[in-house]
Order: structure tokens, then C-alpha cells, then sequence
RNA sequence: GGGCGGUUAGCUCAGUUGGUUAGAGCGUCACGCUUACACCGUGAAUGUCGGGGGUUCGAGUCCCUCACCGCCCA
């Protein structure tokens, strides 16, 4: 005999046994198959910058929920778990740390240390993103688990790197960045956020010149907020249809402070006419609109700033200045050159820093490159092709219009924690100090030098296949490597050319030394030191985050490996025999799942990564859902301090409870909004969460309880609440939906459990079926493949609702009522058992990718008491509901004509406990009910006598066309079926009277609109025929309700 | 400034290609501890579908416009 089911669910004491179940048994395990097809999802990755917030909870049931549904359906599916490295998100909070604990930067430790600092940080993370994940009961194959910086991932890294640099696609060049110059590092758009403050508006005007440079006498005003900039002015600018100014255009004006000539120009773009004076400066290195102005108008751009924010030596006799000391004194300056006119208050906008909160200066800096153009229009190419499709369909103009621009993307980052750009910059034994025997090679110092670098490699065991060089100049050229092997050679002859230079400083003279710092490489001194260089440096910076996750599709499915399949747990796999078989069989994947804020960073670079690489797309749809808000409309975040650690709502909820309803809100809408509460610690009161307890403020908060008016501290990211303090904990009333159905469905189940006694598995023939049965039958089939087509086309709350609904409202408030008084006969009883059974074990496999968890539970305890069942031929159940079939629907089960029979006894007894309502009748009495109706009905209600009585108390006195309504009966009319209820000594004449009167005139209502309908002649000749038909057959339906009524009124009277 | 999305019951949201009387969950009110379930059951109340205009026999749904909210890009 089973063991007890307790009478409510409790996922708690569940769930953990669950997921070392499905880990143990291997379940989440995908590897090439020749039987089955393959399903793929790589796992957006998440930051190791800290925990899981709602967003991933989101994004992973949906994932889980995919790949629990294709593994059911027969497919190897593979969701790829990792975590991506996530350059300045990491670094920054390390050494935000460090600064704060210990008082140290990152130059007081140096770049191996820090970067060691950073490594810790992220395994104590990753572990707790990868732990939270699996609570989630996230399927992935946690065998294959990749980091952006691991092994596998690094080498496509630099073979992507390499190939591109080879190709030519990879260039240095200068581009506008946020400079960061507390961090003295550049910081990405996202990293800055505007603040409104306190500013100056200032107006100068510049001495326009003739043609010879000499003064006109004219003087051109100009205002800006930013003077100490002028400095690096190299236009003035005007707007093209500015009649003050038409005359001036082409004219140059002298800059008084450094006395450089600059045009004056026209573009519309830039110039504002009812701005000021209408007329703006241009200092195209130093602000982003006048860097686009000086893009189109091809004018020069000057650099006035240094690293740490003080002015270079384009500005003159300011050079040295920190820049707001050279505001005051550009400003003084002009002022005392008779060039100032006015300054004025204002509120500007000016950008920080998020990492240093201190004001970014635009600033041109060199960065690499890589060139969208080809790469771009390939990847746009895939998408407007249909190779690849966005669900919903609306994003793909996200991606469409971003790539359109083909923007060159910038790829470096004054970072150390990534992914080191592995080129080296070499300059040549420069001429001068050749000795006169070698001044025969002097004149292609270039070549022999390359050569020389590639005899090293070569001696070093490298391939010369796996670098290429680029020349810069007649001193220098580039090179850059491809392998491990060959960038640690590199790094070794860097390390013994950067000794030998410290001993020309120190000792005066270069002296013989070793590559003895590196010892494998020490052997190689003499054919280093033969390389005819003088100098070779690394690139200090680190790629783009993105950079890596741009690959994430096939680097972890072990590309560019040809030769072996990628690790599993860190052991080799040798399951390929000699070949990575695990990439083509996985590569493209299925479909990405993501949220649209990273469309154009991540999604649209993933497609040109893998079609460069691959010349294939990397996934056949993308999947954006909704971002989840709080209740002000607000996207939940760290830094807004509005974040929900998505366990919590695990521990409140149940897993299940929490993934359904997550589920149940993923459709095609953008947002999602979750009020939150908190949960006084001490009455259990719910205070809903306010915009105050957001913001941030210094010590621990706490929260007031308005009932009870006791304080407690509450659950927010600002603070860790005090050991053994009582916690208001976060409570979002919208989940309680899915727990809920969990507990209606575990009730369900335990109900039929309790009633399987004396099961036995056997055929069932359609005719043993009752209407019942043939009506859940039918409405299983057709929510099944309802379901089915859902998921398809990722409407996860559409699918959540129909479940929801049929379980709910069909299995549990229906079916499983009408079978009650079948299970106590024991001649009913088996037939019952077995559809009753089956239907179970359907809706079990259908919930199962939802909710997890107490399907696989129910799964189990069903299998004690049913291991074989299913209609028409019971069969023996899988092992677990994990690996369970997808069920099939066969499409004879589906009877429209059935369920509209059935429609009819449902109104019918929806009609007489609306009249026990009404009248207020006591559940204990019973009531005699006479239904006037056609042969066929009446046939219908007498099969349900029994169950008439149990679901509306009611016993039925009379069936058929000829029934009669009795004296003093409330009555109600429905299309098909009319109803009596005689009512003697209960009935209110007049209060029977007036509900009839009021439910007549608005059937006379409705015949009105519909009669005006049909009498409109343009309707009748333009509307489909069906419609009319449809329309005319409403008509007559509320025609015949309204005669049944007016004879009830007629009667009563 | 350009683009995308939203505005439907007190709250959170559905509403397929335009087609009878606009739905659900929560909340509210009334009744009910009926041996699966009070995380429940039965019944009820609740809407000028953001405003205005248009197309159409017919508009929550299509078009224009205005307002507000959110997001992306510049």
C-alpha cells in the first residue's frame, strides 16, 4: 500500500530528493545520439558580479521548461550551463572591495595579484549562481558547465581573435570613450548614469580673421558650460538656415588662448538656432555630439587631456592644470583678453561614473576594432532570410536597425580581468646602433626581424602558422598569436627583452643575459637574443566581455577542437574517438531565451560570431521575454535596491508554486509588474513596499508595522540583517497562484489515490466510456494539443492558463465529481479507475516541464499503486515522469458535438444552484427539479440523475418534451433546457416575479440590437454568409429563452 | 530627436484573422468545515476597454491624433 499522503503539498520536503534523483540517474545528461534528434539551448550566462536576481528565475524556468518539453518529446536536449567572466561588472567590485577592507588599489597589488583576488571572487559566486540555479530545478547538463575564461572557451577566444587580425577585420583606431580618470579606465554606455547639478552657462566670442588670418573686427558669441574645452576647439558652428550667421560660414576665427585658426561651419545637427547665441563650439575629442559634427564635417580632433584629468600640452599654458582649475583659469584668461561677454546659473546634465561616482570626461583614446561591415550584413542577412527567427516577431527591428549601422565594434578595455588581447608590438634593432657588418640587412630590417620571431617560435616548438604580422611603420610592426603555446613564447621573449632594457637603464650598456625567468624557455636565449629586435611589448588591455560571449554557442561545444570532444566535469571525454563529435551534432542550437536589453550586445553578436566561424547560425529562434518590474513600474535591480532573490520566493512558495507562476506571466507582453509587500515578523501582516524603503540610507532601516506598531528590519539589498533579528521577509501576493494549483493538484491526485483501491489495468473500449469520461477524454486530447502548439511558439502563459483551467475547473470541479458516486459501485468502479488513471497520468506529463517537482513526486506514488494504465491499452509507465513521454493525442478523441452536450448539463446545474442561492436553500435540503428538453437531453440528465443530486442537491422529478411547469416554482431558461423548481411555502411570488421581469427585458434587449441587426441591409448583403447565419440562430435562441420566460411571468401572474 | 511596447474590473493581467451579452486570478460581498483540497467549495457584485476623430454593416481589436507610463537607440 502507498504511503500517506499528507493533506497539503509540501514542496520543501521534496525538492532536494528530486534533484539528486534526476542528477544521479543522469537525466539532465545530452550527448550525440543517432536515434534521437538533437535540442539545444545555451544558457544565457549569467555574471559572476553576484547572486541570481528575478530576471535569471525567469529566464531559467523558461529555459528549463523548453528543455524538459524536448526531452519528454523524444530529443537529446542540451541546456549548456556557465557563467561569463564579466570584465569591469567584476573587476570593480573586487577592487572596490580591496579599497574598502584593506585600503589598496590595483597598481599597490599589481595586475597577477589582482587578478588572482578576482579568480576567488568568482568561484565563490559561481558556485552560488550554479547552486541556486539547480533549486530552481534547472535541467542542464551540469557536466558541461563553462566559464568565459576557462580553457575551452579561451581557445576559441584566440582563434577567433587570430583569424579576425588575419583577415584584416581587426584594426587600431581612435574613438570617443567615458573616461573614468579617478579609475583611469575606460567605462562602457551602461556604466554611466546622468545626474542633474548645479553648472554654469557661460558666453565668450571669438575675433573672426580674413583670408590673411588678420582680424575683421568682427566677433562671433558663443556659450558653453564646459570653457577649459576651448582648448581643444577646432570649429565654430552654425545652423545652416541661421540668417545672422549665413555670412560667416567659411570664415575662420582666431582661438585666442592658443591662437589656432578654425573654420566656422554650417550643420544642422549640431546647431540649435533658438539655443544662446545660436552658434556652438566644437571640440570634437572631448563631447560625443561635437565628435559626430566633426566626423561629418571632417574636422581635426585634439586631445587636450591626459589619463588623470589634467590638461596635455595642447593646451598651452594651462598644460599641468587638473580640468576645473583650468575652467577658472581659461575663463580668467579670456575675461582679462576682453573675450568674456556673460555667465549665467544653470542645472546640467552631467554623466558619472558607476563604478568611481565621479564625472566621466569624454575622451578619444586608441582602441582596437573590429569591422562590422561584412560581418554585419551577413548577420542581418540570416535574419531577413528567415534562417533565424524572433519570437515575438516585433524584436527583430532591434536587431535589424542596430546592425544596420554597421558601427565598428570596439573591442578593447583598459581592464585586467578578461580575456589579454594577445598582440605584441615589436620594434626593430633600429638602425643607428647596427653594427657595420650587419648594415646589409638594414634595409629590410623589417623582414629579418619577422623571420627572426618566427625561428624563435619555430625553436620553441611553435607552428609560424600560428601567428601573423602587421607592419606599422619602417620601426615597428604587430604580432599576433593564435595558440597557447605560441602566446607564452611570446610572453617569454617579452620577459627577456624587457630585463635586457632595464639593465641598458641601469648599467649604461646591454649585457648578455638569459631567458632564465622563464626556465622552459631558457635554452632559447641565444636565438632570442639573435631576433634583431629591440623591443617587445604585450597589449595591456583585455577584450570586450561581449567579445567572449559572442562565441558561447560553439566555443563550449569545444570549438576549434577538431580532434576531441570538450570535458565533461573537467575530465577528458573520449567518447569522440578522435573527433569533437559533439559539435556537429549540437551546432546550430534551438533556440536562444533571453530578455530584450541585450538583443543588440549579445544575441546579434552570437549570429556574425558563428556564421564568421562557423558559416552557420548558432540558434533557429530567439525567444525575448518580459522584464519583470516591481510594483512602481520600476525594472527590478541591484542598484535600484528593488531586487527579489528569487529563493525566497522558493522558500514561501514551493519551487513549483514559484516556476508556474513565473510561467503563467511569460507571454508576448514587454513587462511584468510584481507589487511586492514585507511580512511583519511579528503579527504577519502584509505593508506594502513603498518607493522610501528603496532608497538608500546609511545603518539598518526598519520597517513600522501599521497594526501591530512594532519596528523590525526587512529584507533589502542595502544591508545584512543582524544575527537572530526577526526579518520583515518579501512576500508577492501573484505567487500564490502557483501554489495554489500546486496544492489543487496534489489534492486531485491524492483524492485518486485514496480511490484507486482495487485497480486493475485493463483495455477499455470507447463504449464502456460514460459521457464523462468521453467529454475529459475530449478535453484532454484538445488541451493537449493546445499545449503543444503553445510551447512552440514560446506563449508559456497561454499554455500555463490552459493547464491551469483544465485541471482546475474541468478535472477537479467536474470530472472528478461526476465519477465520485461511480468509484463506491463496484461495478462502475474499475472503468472509472482506469480513465480516471489515465487522465492523471496525462495531466502529470503535460505539468511536468512547469512544475517539476510535485509531478515527479506524484509520479512515483502513483507508479506504487498503478505501474501499468492508460487508455484504450494500459501500458507500463517510465521509470520517471522526468523521461515520461510528451503525450500524443489521438485526434478521434476530440467530439465538439459531445462537448456541447455537456455544456448544456454544466448550465443546467450552474441554473439550479443559482436558484438554492437565490432562494437560499440549505445544503441539507434537497429539491426536485423538472426539465423540460428533447428526448436526447432528457437521455443525458437521466444518466446523471445521481450526480445532478450530489453536485446541485437536486433530484430529478421529471424529463422530456412534455414536462409541465409546476405551481410556485422558480424557473430559469437556458438554450435546450428549460428548468422548474417547485417551491412551495419557499417561493416569493414577487421576488420571483421581479428576477423574471428583469432577466426578460434584458433578453428583449438583446433581441433588439440582434433584430437591428439583421434588419440592416448592408449587414445581411456585406457580412460573410456564416455570420448572418450565426447571428439569425442567436436570435432565434434568445427569441425561444424569451417566449419559456414570458409563459414562466404569464404563470406567476 | 528616432523607434518599440503599454494604458481593459479595486490590484495583476488575458482577449487569436474586426463578428452575439468583454474574460481570468487575487481582492470584495453572501452562504458553506458536503470524509481530495479553507492554499477549498457554491453563488453574487464590479468595466464609457486612456481621450478625441476616422474606416467599416459591425471596432477593445484596423487607421490618424492627443495624453500619460516604461524601454531601446541617438
Amino acid at each position: 500500500m502507498t504511503t500517506e499522503i499528507p493533506k497539503s503539498y509540501e514542496p520543501q520536503s521534496i525538492e532536494s530528493h528530486w534533484i539528486s534523483f534526476w542528477e544521479s540517474h543522469g537525466y539532465y545528461n545530452a550527448d550525440p545520439s543517432e536515434t534521437k534528434p538533437p535540442h539545444v539551448i545555451m544558457i544565457p550566462l549569467p555574471n559572476v558580479t553576484g547572486a541570481l536576481h528575478m530576471g535569471h528565475a525567469l529566464n531559467g524556468t523558461l529555459q528549463d521548461l523548453i528543455t524538459r518539453w524536448r526531452r519528454m518529446q523524444g530529443y537529446s536536449a542540451l541546456w549548456m550551463p556557465g557563467t561569463d567572466h564579466a570584465g569591469i561588472a567584476t573587476q570593480s567590485m573586487v577592487e572596490k572591495r580591496m579599497l574598502e577592507e584593506e585600503g589598496l588599489t590595483r597598481h599597490d597589488v599589481g595586475r597577477e595579484a589582482l587578478i588572482q583576488r578576482i579568480w576567488k571572487w568568482k568561484d565563490h559566486y559561481e558556485a552560488r549562481i550554479l547552486g541556486q540555479l539547480k533549486r530552481l530545478g534547472a535541467s542542464c547538463d551540469w557536466r558541461r558547465t563553462r566559464f568565459t575564461l576557462d580553457e575551452v572557451c579561451s581557445q576559441a577566444v584566440r582563434r577567433t581573435f587570430f583569424k579576425m587580425f588575419r583577415d584584416g577585420l581587426i584594426y587600431r583606431g581612435q574613438r570617443l570613450v567615458n573616461w573614468d580618470a579617478f579609475l583611469q579606465t575606460a567605462v562602457a554606455d551602461d556604466e554611466v548614469y546622468t545626474e542633474d547639478i548645479d553648472g554654469q552657462f557661460w558666453t565668450f566670442n571669438y575675433p573672426v580673421v580674413d583670408d590673411q588670418g588678420e582680424p575683421t573686427g568682427q566677433r562671433i558669441s558663443f556659450s558653453t558650460t564646459r570653457p577649459e574645452t576651448m582648448l581643444g576647439d577646432t570649429a565654430l558652428c552654425v545652423h545652416p538656415t541661421d540668417e545672422r550667421y549665413m555670412a560667416l560660414v567659411g570664415k575662420n576665427v582666431r582661438l585666442p588662448l592658443v591662437g589656432r585658426l578654425v573654420p566656422i561651419i554650417a550643420d544642422g545637427l549640431l546647431a540649435d538656432k533658438e539655443l544662446g547665441t545660436g552658434c556652438v563650439k566644437v571640440t570634437p575629442a572631448h563631447d560625443p555630439n561635437d565628435y559626430a559634427c566633426g566626423l561629418r564635417n571632417k574636422l581635426p580632433m585634439i586631445n587636450i587631456l591626459r589619463p588623470d584629468g589634467t590638461i596635455n600640452e595642447e593646451g598651452g599654458e594651462f598644460a599641468g592644470l587638473d580640468r576645473l582649475e583650468a575652467r577658472k583659469a581659461v575663463v580668467a584668461k579670456m575675461e582679462s583678453l576682453g573675450f568674456f561677454e556673460k555667465v549665467e546659473d544653470r542645472k546640467i546634465p552631467m554623466k558619472f561614473s558607476d563604478r568611481s561616482k565621479t564625472p566621466v570626461e569624454p575622451l578619444m583614446s586608441d582602441q582596437w576594432f573590429v569591422k562590422m561591415d561584412d560581418l554585419a550584413q551577413k548577420a542581418i542577412d540570416a535574419v531577413t532570410d528567415g534562417r533565424v527567427k524572433f519570437f515575438p516577431e516585433r524584436y527583430q527591428s532591434s536587431y535589424l536597425d542596430w546592425l544596420g549601422e554597421k558601427r565598428d565594434w570596439c573591442i578593447s578595455r583598459q581592464l585586467w580581468w578578461g580575456h589579454r588581447i594577445p598582440v605584441w608590438t615589436i620594434h626593430v634593432y633600429p638602425t643607428k646602433t647596427t653594427s657595420p657588418e650587419e648594415i646589409s640587412v638594414s634595409d629590410n630590417r623589417q623582414a629579418v626581424a619577422i623571420e627572426g620571431i618566427k625561428q624563435y617560435l619555430q625553436a620553441a616548438g611553435c607552428s609560424t602558422s600560428d601567428v601573423c604580422f602587421e607592419v606599422i611603420n619602417e620601426d615597428s610592426f604587430r604580432c599576433c598569436a593564435a595558440t597557447k603555446e605560441s602566446i607564452e613564447a611570446l610572453a617569454a621573449l617579452q620577459v627577456y627583452f624587457d630585463s635586457f632594457e632595464w639593465q641598458k637603464v641601469t648599467l649604461g650598456s646591454p649585457i648578455t643575459t638569459a631567458l632564465n625567468a622563464v626556465p622552459k624557455y631558457e635554452h632559447l636565449t641565444d636565438i632570442a637574443k639573435s631576433t634583431r629586435i629591440d623591443s617587445i611589448k604585450q597589449d595591456p588591455d583585455v577584450l570586450d566581455t561581449w567579445f567572449s560571449s559572442a562565441l558561447w554557442p560553439h566555443a563550449t561545444l569545444g570549438w576549434p577542437n577538431e580532434t576531441s570532444n570538450p570535458p565533461l566535469n573537467g575530465q577528458p571525454d573520449p567518447s569522440g574517438n578522435g573527433k569533437n563529435t559533439v559539435l556537429p551534432y549540437f551546432y546550430p542550437g534551438s533556440v536562444l531565451i533571453t530578455s530584450r536589453d541585450i538583443i543588440t550586445l549579445w544575441v546579434a553578436r552570437m549570429v556574425l560570431a558563428g556564421l564568421y566561424n562557423l558559416n552557420d547560425i548558432p540558434f533557429k529562434h530567439v525567444h525575448i521575454h518580459p522584464k519583470i518590474q516591481d510594483g512602481f513600474g520600476q525594472g527590478m535591480s541591484k542598484t535600484k535596491g528593488n531586487g527579489v532573490d528569487p529563493l525566497e520566493l522558493v522558500d514561501r512558495y514551493g519551487c513549483d508554486g514559484t516556476r508556474f507562476t513565473i510561467a503563467s506571466f511569460a507571454g508576448e507582453t514587454q513587462d511584468v509588474r510584481l507589487p511586492v509587500s514585507y511580512e511583519c515578523p511579528h503579527c504577519q501582516n502584509l505593508i506594502p513596499q513603498e518607493q522610501k524603503h528603496l532608497k538608500f540610507s546609511p545603518g539598518k532601516p526598519k520597517i513600522k508595522c501599521p497594526k501591530c506598531k512594532k519596528e523590525s528590519q526587512y529584507a533589502c539589498p542595502w544591508y545584512t540583517p543582524d544575527e537572530g533579528e526577526l526579518v520583515a521577509g518579501i512576500v508577492i501576493e501573484r505567487f500564490e497562484f502557483g501554489r495554489n494549483f500546486c496544492n489543487k493538484l496534489w489534492n486531485a491526485a491524492r483524492f485518486a489515490m485514496l480511490n484507486l483501491e482495487g485497480y486493475t489495468p485493463a483495455a477499455v473500449a470507447k463504449s464502456e466510456l460514460a459521457i464523462e469520461d468521453q467529454w475529459i477524454v475530449s478535453r484532454l486530447a484538445t488541451v493537449t494539443n493546445e499545449v503543444t502548439s503553445l510551447l512552440g511558439v514560446y506563449k508559456f502563459d497561454a499554455a500555463t492558463r490552459a493547464l491551469r483551467d483544465f485541471v482546475w475547473n474541468e478535472f477537479c470541479d467536474w470530472y472528478l465529481e461526476l465519477i465520485k458516486s461511480r468509484l463506491r459501485d463496484e461495478t462502475t468502479k474499475p472503468v472509472a479507475q482506469r480513465v480516471l488513471v489515465h487522465v492523471l497520468d496525462q495531466i502529470l506529463r503535460l505539468l511536468h516541464p512547469f512544475t517539476p517537482f510535485i509531478t515527479e513526486e506524484l509520479w512515483h506514488r502513483l507508479a506504487e499503486i498503478a505501474p501499468s494504465r492508460g487508455l484504450p491499452e494500459p501500458q507500463p509507465a517510465e521509470a520517471a515522469c522526468i523521461i515520461a513521454a510528451w503525450p500524443k493525442v489521438n485526434e478521434a478523441d476530440i467530439s465538439p458535438p459531445l462537448e456541447q452536450r455537456f455544456t448544456r448539463l454544466q448550465e443546467t446545474i450552474g441554473a439550479i444552484r443559482n436558484i438554492r442561492a437565490t432562494y437560499g436553500i440549505s445544503p441539507g435540503q434537497s429539491i426536485a427539479v423538472h426539465l423540460k428538453c428533447s428526448a436526447e437531453a432528457a437521455a443525458d440528465f437521466e444518466a446523471l440523475r445521481i450526480q445532478i443530486q450530489n453536485l446541485a442537491k437536486a433530484e430529478i422529478a421529471a424529463t422530456g418534451p412534455e414536462v409541465q411547469r409546476p405551481p410556485a416554482s422558480a424557473s430559469f431558461a437556458l438554450v435546450g433546457a428549460e428548468g422548474f423548481v417547485p417551491l412551495e411555502g419557499l417561493i416569493d411570488k414577487a421576488a420571483e416575479l421581479a428576477k423574471q421581469t428583469k432577466e426578460a427585458e434584458k433578453l428583449r434587449g438583446f433581441i433588439a440590437s440582434t433584430e437591428k441587426k439583421l434588419g440592416n441591409a448592408s449587414f445581411v448583403d456585406k457580412a460573410p454568409a456564416e455570420v448572418v447565419a450565426e447571428v439569425r440562430q442567436t436570435l432565434a435562441n434568445q427569441k425561444s429563452q424569451l417566449a419559456s420566460i414570458e409563459e414562466i411571468i404569464r404563470q406567476l401572474q
